[in-house]
DNA sequence: GTATAAAGTGGCACTGAGTGCCATGTCAAC
DNA sequence: GTTGACATGGCACTCAGTGCCACTTTATAC
């Protein structure tokens, strides 16, 4: 039935106002329910606990995300594969009505911001996945694969903080910005240039 | 006194061991409490949540990080302080007693693991400050910083997982593995992506 | 329209986490 | 032995989350 998405819609968008308006610490489950108007039994029905609801638009985040890896045309290197994907998830997220309305209450919370990043631990598994596919095509192995996932993850994460923090309005250039230093950092030279230094740096 | 210590560690060394035994979500605070000879109310004066013990290992692991950041001689590249905290961290993880178990609780249970993945984002907020010190340095500002943060963890990370789910033994290989892959990936132009060759090692 | 199965809802009671309060116990100083 | 600082543990409370069950709504069959 599609009354099932509007009763949630309905609960999570009367949260996420109590969370912005109250807190999410001093937000009960009971003044979601009675603010949705429903009651705290059926909450549970919907959500799997209060956190829950700030790790929703990582959900659609991550698909976001595993579509964006997939969507991408064949010729693409491994690295073009990232910054598309970066960027797509990125625009996705800050297109996203509630998105800076979130971010706020979980930059204010930590329990708020520990179910998100829960979240997007999980989410990294997918993306894994959906790298390995790639792999298959463009070579690299497992590890690749793997590596790709944590690094769209944290580089977002900068890209959003970022992003986040100055105010701005257009994040494609952030997430080209962060591209571009990771970049430089791994691949031209930085400062010192000295590469191999004795061991033992202690 | 030293004698608080020694209520802390006995706490740990009893919950660690029955989350072990019996599983984190079936372990009750209390449980816990009787083990280490205490009361309930004496647990949350050491530690703040039944999470939190989950978390505790990430405390000196963030600390090694920042240490090695920290002490890297003055002429490594970035990439090279990134190569070499890593190598540090990994390796001092990899050398405490607890912690190929305390993975195991985390691979098992989901709460438990969210404890250690929220800890670990609050240590990339003082990795970013002591890499902002090494950017003043070699050159790079505020934003590669914050990248270098995201990929000590992010790469760590793989590493670790990689190490845990292989068995091996020896982890600065692992590092070498991880750290080769990423400079392969993102080393090279964006169109052709292959570039140099991984250097085995230790 | 009525009967009925299926699914959703909400109340109740329970366990467990986490906290505030306070009485008690311990240990050192005087 | 008294005093003060501090650690401890018990008690009671709030809130999250769950199982159970009675009730209501909805869909389907006759």
């Amino acid at each position: 039935m599609r009354k099932q998405q509007l009763v949630r819609d309905t609960i999570w968008d009367a949260a996420i106002q109590l969370f912005a308006e109250k807190g999410f610490d001093e937000t009960t489950v009971d003044d979601i329910a009675v603010a949705a108007g429903t009651s705290r039994r059926s909450f549970f029905r919907y959500f799997q606990s209060k956190s829950d609801l700030m790790a929703q638009d990582i959900v659609s985040y991550g698909a976001s995300l595993a579509d964006a890896i997939r969507r991408c045309p064949p010729g693409c290197s491994l690295p073009e594969v990232l910054r598309r994907t970066m960027l797509q998830a990125a625009q996705h997220s800050a297109a996203q009505p509630r998105t800076r309305q979130i971010m706020e209450i979980a930059a204010q919370y930590p329990a708020a911001r520990e179910a998100q990043i829960a979240r997007v631990a999980e989410v990294q598994e997918h993306l894994a996945a959906a790298y390995a596919e790639r792999c298959r095509v463009n070579g690299g192995n497992d590890l690749t694969a793997h590596v790709l996932a944590g690094l769209t993850l944290s580089l977002l994460s900068v890209t959003f903080r970022t992003w986040f923090t100055n105010g701005q309005n257009d994040i494609a250039s952030t997430v080209d910005q962060v591209f571009a230093t990771v970049q430089q950092l791994m691949g031209g030279r930085v400062g010192a240039g000295r590469r191999s230094v004795p061991r033992g740096g202690g």
